[in-house]
DNA sequence: CGCAATATTGACCACTCTCAATGAGGGTGG
DNA sequence: CCACCCTCATTGAGAGTGGTCAATATTGCG
């Protein structure tokens, strides 16, 4: 079990990928218990663009934890039309929707190479009877999952398309930062398509704003690739002082 | 503390409200477990229209489950714009956004004469450590949270004004049938600026909506009473097959 | 009884969608 | 290695849903 444990963290050092453990060190839990919780985490094997880590309809047993790569959720309502609920980058937390239910109200797709680590939720919920601060950090990550939802809500519900696209780039621009990456240039795995989808705004409307957003000097695009080059100005037109995210956000 | 228990119980045959403890029995607690539950719940005074159970900022302490009455639970963006998040009606929970930080990210405001129970957070964690069903519970409810949060998401990211508005008469009807009111007749105890609000329209579109509503024959409105004359062609409008919402609802 | 807040209704306008055509990559097979 | 194709992205023109503004009712409350 130790020889596996290390095994653990030389992936963990190596390529900034992520465990639930991580998602807990900063909780005072102590090794023992973060061993206790590598013990139960399965680490997957890379997945490739297109793949379904579940669909809507499968049996929930699990938690994912993206390691690398990335991951978008969406359901799919009545009529087959798709919405999606977010895009899960490293470190962060998806399936959360699914504990109060049997089944995957959701459908979750790899969007490039990716590993995640999956953590049967029956054994987390046994152990976090045991474990006081693992069982904290559940209900918080539970939690900042209802957090950035709602924060989605007032942009579906009040923002007008500049101002959902600036949202969304600063978005991804901080959580990339967080993970020790540049917060001004990075690679967009979602098509336009998703990302229109994600904002609720037509693929078209997104193209548009990409090339007035770098005729107005915010960013430079070039297909999937984001060079932001006016921060504070993306920020201004978002104005929030919302600060939630931190390790479940989309 | 018996007395206590006793004295609970004739409020909640009496008048249809609502407790954690309720919201657990599902869940096989045993008498026993109810009864703890019961011990740490406060019963609060009833509150005015117009009163805040909590306001952004405030100190997180506790859960919140109302009894009678309504509640609107809001955010305010940075230009003091308002977000509606939600309405809770008797049965439902409220304030599990806070979970995760120290204080309340929105606030909660009442619609009219209400009753809420609170929970203070800290001891129902406590609890939920030696009680695994009510743990489980706890994980459940939070997640239906996540699900109606997504489901708000789906509605303001792709659907017409017309169906926002059958999808919101829908979702008060369900919510008043469970808790042993008419599906098809009540009252609504939020503003026509409220429900604009909350469903990302203006208020003269509510009310436009309103009105062809009832020229279609689909209901009878007159200022806050909804009759539903027509609930299958109300619900063929909103095509939906999901089935969240159950106790945390909004 | 009268003022203030809420709701309704109408006219106009704008943001964004839809439709349609063009252009650019990326992969596959010849 | 290039040609082809298919998907994705971009760009333009026109249309429509829903927003804004403004005036008028209605209700509730002091």
């Amino acid at each position: 079990m130790t020889a596996h444990v290390f095994d653990i963290k030389g992936l963990k050092t190596s390529c900034q990928n992520c465990s639930l453990a991580e998602l807990c060190l900063p909780l005072g839990l102590d090794q023992v218990d973060v061993d206790r919780l590598d013990e139960i985490v399965r680490r997957a094997r890379p997945m490739n663009a297109g793949d379904h880590l579940f669909r809507t309809g499968d049996a929930f047993r699990s938690l994912y934890a993206v390691r690398a790569g990335s991951v978008k959720v969406y359901s799919l309502d009545a009529d087959g039309e798709e919405q999606i609920l977010g895009f899960h980058l490293p470190g962060e937390l998806l399936g959360m929707d699914a504990i109060s239910g049997k089944a995957h109200a959701c459908s979750a797709k790899v969007l490039e190479t990716t590993s995640v680590c999956e953590i049967p939720f029956e054994r987390l919920q046994e152990l976090s009877l045991r474990l006081p601060s693992l069982q904290s950090q559940l209900f918080r990550l539970l939690s900042q999952e209802i957090i950035h939802d709602e924060a989605m809500l007032l942009v579906l519900g009040k923002k007008p398309a500049e101002e959902r696209l600036a949202t969304f780039l600063l978005s991804l621009s901080e959580r990339f930062h967080r993970r020790g990456f540049s917060a001004t240039e990075f690679n967009l795995s979602m098509s336009r398509h998703d990302i229109g989808n994600y904002l609720g705004l037509a693929v078209e409307t997104v193209s548009r704003l990409f090339r007035r957003f770098q005729d107005d000097g915010l960013l430079e695009v070039q297909r999937k690739h984001i060079l932001i080059t006016d921060l504070p100005r993306l920020r201004a037109m978002v104005h929030m002082c919302d600060h939630a995210e931190q390790g479940t956000a989309h």
